[in-house]
Parts: structure tokens; sequence; C-alpha cells
RNA sequence: GGCCCCUUGGUCAAGCGGUUAAGACACCGGCCUUUCACGCCGGCAACACGGGUUCGAAUCCCGUAGGGGUCACCA
């Protein structure tokens, strides 16, 4: 089947409720990965007024925890991907946390061991890793050579009298073709041949992530599984399942890995790979969301900043690429500056002060006066960020008495002749004002600089050059009109006279 | 190693048998500007390779090479 007939596929799924699902395991933060593919099932759900539902996979009790369940939530809430349905929010289908579902898996466990579909197996580790051994040895792929297939009553309960607990296996049909027809793939083909008994139930009694989510896909009627392409090998052992239990199967879409640099997989090797630290290290959720949208999407037209909701407008997966994608920081600062550049000076306040309070220059309340300074900041460096934490420096360079010149170049620009002229002036129209911060606004710092340069009769670049030396110390950096309100009358006559 | 997936500029990508092979980021140049940045204009740069199919292949098929994923009582 070609894929533009998988296509006609999905949008006439129309007597079919569209309910997709991201299914995390709690076991760390979440993910640029994983992140997604909860956006990829957010924007499938929306646009064909599905419901997109949250279902927490907590099967491996080693590596699970509450917390990293909140810390995931808690970044799809900060990205805005909202849920219909799921954990926290309840719906039809409760509860959505799998290990509060074990007597269901139970029960479809127990019919695939009556019906002879599956059995138990009492090999220990050691001996599974023994079996594994002797086949890598004799270059054959390591698997389960069903051992405990055939097991009589008797010697089921002599294992079991030895205090052995067995896992639970399913029994794989031999030389069987699975075929799947993926959504952004087309047909694959997998052999069961090589494949063994896997297990579907743990020794604990808990069932195998493989096991349990196709029994809760079907149980919450999920019609679209769209999950990273790391699961595409996994997805013949769940058919067959699907297919043991006579379960009609959902469509399925594996989306292409993000890679690192290096081309493999995104890893801690590559830098921040959770949600948080990018919030952390300054980005918007709006521009995180629209390029990591872009990272194996694209829509359309021409235009690449767009919002949620005009992302679900062009949403569809045969637009989705097969080809795996490089993570490409730089168009993510690129984009976290457009929407910088985007946003209101309000919000943008409000945004950089955890930043500020971070790096100690502001305590946990802020006055009124710290606060109005900060928004003058964000107006002065609004267009030269690309990251909220970068404010930090800026803010920094205009906190202390003390100015060094950057670099020689800055030094010689101190050493010309018209300097110790335009410094007087300046200091003049300073002292000229009232000694009170607040009362040095924007246009009068701008109407001080004209007077300036108009009573020197000096061109701008030998009036703005110096004082700009003078007052940071480099030769690059926001508009003077916002620096010298930014250090207030006093700051500036500090500055000066430390350095002159 | 077996199985599976992928292959258009440095990166993201459009393209779905006939195009001068889009666009974006990055990079380079110019303009704007009292600096930098923003913005605007311009430039560099790609169909992995080899066979087919076809009047015609980036587009279809088969190989080769390269990359990736997966082979757990993890998900």
């Amino acid at each position: 089947m070609g894929k533009a007939e998988l296509q006609t596929m999905v949008v006439s799924a129309d007597n079919v409720k569209v309910r997709v699902r991201f299914a995390p395991s709690p076991t760390g933060p979440l993910h640029i990965g994983g992140a997604r593919s909860a956006l990829f099932n957010y924007l499938f759900a929306k646009k064909y007024g599905g419901n997109f539902v949250v279902r927490i996979e907590d099967t491996d009790l080693e590596r699970s925890s509450r917390e990293s369940e909140e810390n995931i939530l808690a970044s799809l809430r900060w990205l805005g991907i909202t849920w219909d349905e799921g954990i926290g929010v309840g719906g039809a289908y409760e509860p959505y946390r799998q290990t509060e579902r074990l007597d269901t898996y139970q029960r479809f466990a127990a019919q695939l061991l009556a019906e002879g579909k599956a059995y138990y197996c009492y090999c220990t580790e050691e001996e599974l890793e023994a079996e594994r051994q002797m086949l890598i040895k004799q270059g054959e792929t390591p698997r389960y050579l069903g051992k405990c297939r055939e097991l009589s009553t008797k010697e089921r309960e002599k294992l079991q009298a030895e205090g052995r607990r067995p896992t639970i296996r399913f029994r794989v049909p031999d030389n069987h073709l699975v075929i799947l027809n993926d959504l952004v793939r087309g047909e694959v083909t997998f052999d069961t041949g090589t494949m063994g008994d896997y297990v579907i139930v743990k020794s604990d009694g808990i069932p195998v992530y493989n096991f349990a989510c196709v029994i809760d896909d079907t149980l919450m009627e999920i019609s679209h599984v769209i999950r990273g392409e790391e699961h595409l090998s996994n997805t013949p052992r769940q058919l067959l399942i699907y297919d043991a239990l006579g379960l009609t199967r959902p469509q399925f879409a594996h989306v292409s890995l993000i890679l690192g640099k290096d081309r493999s997989k995104m890893s801690k090797r590559h830098g921040a790979t959770s949600v948080v630290a990018y919030q952390e290290a300054g980005y918007l959720p709006e521009a995180l969301i629209n390029f990591l949208a872009l990272l194996g999407w694209s829509p359309p037209g021409e235009e690449e900043i767009l919002s949620l909701p005009e992302m679900v407008q062009y949403f569809s997966l045969d637009r989705v690429a097969k080809n795996p994608a490089v993570f490409d920081i730089d168009k993510l600062k690129w984009i976290n500056g457009c929407y910088i550049r985007q946003t209101s000076l309000d919000r943008l306040t409000e945004l950089a002060i955890p930043f500020l309070q971070k790096a100690g220059i502001f305590g946990p309340e802020l006055t009124a006066e710290e606060r109005a300074w900060t928004r003058l900041l964000m107006e002065a460096t609004q267009d030269r960020l690309s990251c909220l934490s970068e404010v930090v420096e800026h803010a920094q360079g205009l906190i202390g008495d003390a100015v060094t010149p950057e670099n020689e170049e800055a030094a010689l620009v101190l050493q010309e002749e018209q300097v110790p002229l335009v410094i007087r002036h300046f200091k003049q129209q300073l002292e000229s004002l009232e000694v009170d911060k607040a009362s040095l606004d924007v246009p009068q710092a701008k109407a001080m600089l004209k007077k300036i340069t108009k009573e020197t009769k000096l061109g701008g670049r030998k009036v703005f050059m110096p004082l700009r030396v003078c007052l940071t110390g480099k030769m690059h950096g926001p508009e003077l009109y916002h620096i010298i309100p930014l250090l207030g009358i006093s700051g500036c006559l500090a500055r000066l006279n430390k350095l002159v």
C-alpha cells in the first residue's frame, strides 16, 4: 500500500473517533524527543477533533517515581501541551496509571494462558544469560529458545516448589510474517523467525511494556499510536498480541528520531536533552514547541514561525519526514530570539525576573523600582537576546561603579583628544538634573546626548563611543539612552569619577 | 552479528516522472545605524554511489556504501 493511500485512511477515519495518547514512563525528566512525540499527538488530536490522553507507564518499579511523573507533567504544561483526558484530569477510561490497572492485565494474561498462547517460564536470569551467551558465540541472534514451552503440570509444580517464580511468555508463532502499515513509513514486514518467545508478565506479576500498552491502547480505544522510531522494532511483538487476543489494531505512525550533532540518538553527551534544561536556559515554551514541530514535520507554506493553533491547522502526518533530524541549537536560538522580540515588555519583564533572582541580582521580592528597572533593561536588550538567561550578563554589566575598558581598542578610545570635553559636558548635564535615579528617563537621556553633540559640535561617534566606554567599558551594547537611565545619575557619575 | 528504518547544501527541509532543485538556520558581502544587535537586500552551497524501468528520473525498482534504531523479567 502506498503512502498516499495510507493517508486517505487517516483522513477518512471520520467514522472512528480519533484518540491518541502520550504514554511516558516516569523515569526521568521529559526528554526533547518525548516532548516532540507528545506535540505530534496533540496536534493530530486537535487537527481531527479527537482526544489527547496522557497515560503513565510506570511498570518499571525500579526506575519509576512520582517525582519524575510530576516533572514530566509540569514540562508538558509549561510547553502548553494540554490533555483532554488522563492523569490529573480523569476521563472515562480510568485509571491512567498502569500500576493501577494490574488486575486488567492479569485478566488478559490469563486468557492467553488458557488458550495456550502464552506459558509460564521458570528459567532463572543466569540460565537465560547463559543461553544468550551461547547463541552469541555461535553467531546467532540471542533469543529465548523455548525451554519451558512444553512443561508438564508436574514439572511446573516441581519448579514452583523450588521457590521459582515464573514469568509469562508469549508463544511466538514460527516463521510468521507480521505486516505493519505504518502511516509514515509505509509497509514494514517482520519475520518472527528470529524473535523468540518474549516475556509479557514479569515474575512479580507486573506486565511488561509490550503487553501492557496493547491492553491499554485497546481498552482506551486509542485509534492512532504516534511515537518515536525506537519503538518500530517492538511493534511486531505488540501486533502479535493484538492478533492473539483478537483485538483490533490501532494505526501506527513512527516518527524518526532526533539526533545529536554526531548523528546518533540525542543523549546527554550532546548537551541538554530535557525540556526543563531548556526552560532553565531561558527558552520560551512557544519557541521550543515551534522548533520541535519543525524537526520532522514541515508546514505547507513558507512561514516557519507558527503558533500552536496554526500548527494544529497545518498539521498532517503526510508532511512528517521519514529521515531523522539533527537537533540544531542555532536554529532554536534564532526562533527563540524571534519570540523574544514578539513578546511584550511586561511579559518579558516577568519572565526575566527569575533569571535575575537566580543570579543574585535581586532578592525574593522586588521593589516597584527594581521592576521598572528590569522593564527598562528588557527594553534595552530585547532585540539582542536569543535566550532569556542572557539578560543576566547585561544586568551584571550595569552593577557596581568600577569600569575597565574591555580591550586595547576600548582603552584607545579614551585617549582621543575630544574625550575630556565630552565628559565635562556630560557631567554638567547630569549634575544639572535632580540627583534622583527615577527622574532620569529615556527621553531625557536622549535629549541630553543630543545637547552634548550640539554643544561640542562633534559628530556622533566622537561623543557616543567615549561615553559608552566610560560607562560600560565596552565597545558594543545597548543604546546609550538606555544605558544612562539604567545606571541612573549617581551610577553614571560614579563610573565617570572612578575611571577618569 | 540478525532484523528493521533512513540517505536532497554544514543543519532543518520543499519536491511525490518533465522545476533555472523552493524556503529557513548558520556562514559571507552590502545597506540601515552614534556601537552592537534588529531589520532589509544579495551571495556561497545539495539530489551518497552503481545498475535498471522510462521518451524523460532527486522522484519508481534492485544492489552497494554510509548512518541510525532494536535485539532485557526497561520503556
